[in-house]
RNA sequence: GGUCGGUUGGCAGAGUGGUUGAAUGCGCCGGUCUCGAAAACCGGUAAGGGUGAAUGCCCUUCGAGAGUUCGAAUCUCUCACCGACCGCCA
């Protein structure tokens, strides 16, 4: 949710911000219907003000044996008016409310300019690729010769996008989701959750996923929503509190299935489990002052770096351009794994700085040492990593030529000491 | 699924129609004391919003909504959520 009280004394600068999102300018319509909303509320606050001291010199006559005939007689005049005017102040709040909860965050400057992921800018490759004297498989090429990935079967319980694993592949998964949390939770201090993976409409509004983008997400028939990462359970740990600043940054991992519809992906990425409904991710989530925020996005992203170069796998860090950068975003960073089979980088990571947006729709708020009041904190989000994107990396750039795969050592202590997957 | 209880400030917790935005305790901030700290004592301390150049003034909020009343945290109704017990169950 972006501030009012900004967009009211900052228009242009507003409307620019709306522009680089592909929006077209809304200050004028906005401010107008603020304008209206803050003229009601005045005129509807005066009436409030007379009822209520009326109501006052009424106790008082009362408590003194005096008459209050007509002082009642006031206030009963003013009752009709005062209601008409709640009802049409709360109608334009409602209006503004919805109007300002559908617009995307602001992004930051140093946000490149772009139309789309084509125009995301590269800053670091990082490993090797590795040099294979075969043609190197895909995953899910891998995995069914191995007998251990079937999508025949999952199609056969779930359908389209899911996937039965089993044996060692299996295991791999579950090690890779382990290793991955202890990097986190033992050496950079996030805290394990372990969250509910359903959750309330609320809960998905103050992240931003609603109102705008219930179809992208799986709902019970109890109304809950499947959450769709783990951000979403992870940064509401914090909703409608005040914390206090010695407490930030908090830092919170886990480890979760996600669930998503995937709609308007049609026929994208339909082989193997590269996009699926259900999969596993490790989120990390910061909850930061202002002041924190840039140096902690970075530290994040190092985080989720850190996990691909322990695994051995090369991948390359871009910054997603204003077109690619998403509704809650100020600035993203995607890390993309190499994937041999595909012979191109994927996206296994996505880390971001929502600024106070996430913050102000969730009521999220801290209490700055030595100063009174509260002031929104800070959120960032950001994947350490995909799992079954992992899984797949790991196929992939470790495979053998006879079709077995090597386990990287940082995974061997988690494989229970197994040094290689054959069938 | 059934029965009962609850939802109040950063936290705990009083408050059953009248100047209560709310006792008290904790926490936090400032002060006294101290070489310094602790303890003790004194004072301050809800959030959001409107308005104004500003000291300020005003409005809203005691889970949400509706109602009764001149006046509601307090009474009535509806709903949501939390908890306990029973039943069932991984």
């Amino acid at each position: 949710m972006l501030d009012l009280k900004w967009i009211r004394e900052n228009p242009e600068a507003f409307d620019a911000a709306m522009k680089r999102r592909g929006l077209p300018p809304q200050s004028e319509g906005l401010l107008s219907l603020d304008a209206d909303k803050r003229k009601i509320q005045t005129d509807m606050q005066d009436v409030q003000a007379r009822r209520n001291a009326a109501a006052k010199e009424i106790g008082k006559a009362k408590a003194s044996g005096g008459d209050a005939d007509a002082l009642i007689r006031e206030v009963a005049d003013l009752k009709g008016a005062a209601q008409e005017l709640e009802t049409r102040e709360r109608d334009l709040q409602a209006d503004l409310d919805a109007a300002l909860s559908v617009l995307p965050n602001i992004m930051k400057d140093d946000v490149p300019d772009g139309a789309s992921e084509d125009d995301n800018v590269e800053l670091r490759r990082i490993g090797d690729i590795p040099e294979f004297e075969f043609e190197p498989k895909e995953h899910y090429e891998l995995g069914d010769a191995l007998g251990m990935m079937d999508f025949e079967t999952a199609a056969k319980l779930s359908g389209a996008r899911f996937v039965v694993t089993s044996g060692q592949i299996a295991r791999l998964e579950r090690a890779l989701a382990a290793f991955m949390v202890d990097v986190h939770t033992l050496e950079k201090g996030y805290l394990e959750i372990s969250p509910p993976v359903m959750v309330r409409g609320d809960s998905l509004f103050g992240t931003g996923q609603l109102p705008k983008f219930e179809e992208d997400l799986y709902k019970t028939e109890e109304d809950h929503y499947m959450i769709p990462t783990a951000e979403v359970p992870l940064t509401n740990l914090v909703r409608e509190s005040i914390l206090a600043e010695s407490e930030l940054p908090k830092r919170f991992t886990a480890h979760t299935l996600c669930f998503r519809s995937e709609a308007g992906s049609a026929g994208k990425d339909t082989a193997g489990m590269l996009r699926q409904h259900q999969f596993a991710k490790v989120e990390m989530v910061s909850i930061t002052t202002p002041e924190q925020s840039d140096e902690e996005h970075e530290r994040m992203t190092a985080c989720a770096e850190d996990i691909l170069k322990r695994l051995g796998l090369p991948y390359r860090v871009v910054v997603l351009c204003s077109g690619d950068t998403g509704f809650g975003a100020r600035k993203t960073y995607d890390i993309e794994v190499w994937l041999p089979g595909q012979d191109s980088y994927r996206e296994i990571s996505s880390c971001s700085t929502c600024g106070d947006f996430q913050a102000r729709r969730m009521k999220a708020r801290y209490r700055p040492e030595g100063e009174k009041g509260t002031q929104f904190v800070h959120t960032l989000n950001g994947s350490g990593l995909a799992v079954g994107r992992t899984l797949i990396a790991v196929m992939e750039n470790y495979q053998q030529a006879d079709g077995s795969i090597r386990i990287p050592d940082a995974l061997v202590p988690y494989m229970g000491g197994v040094t290689e997957i054959r069938a």
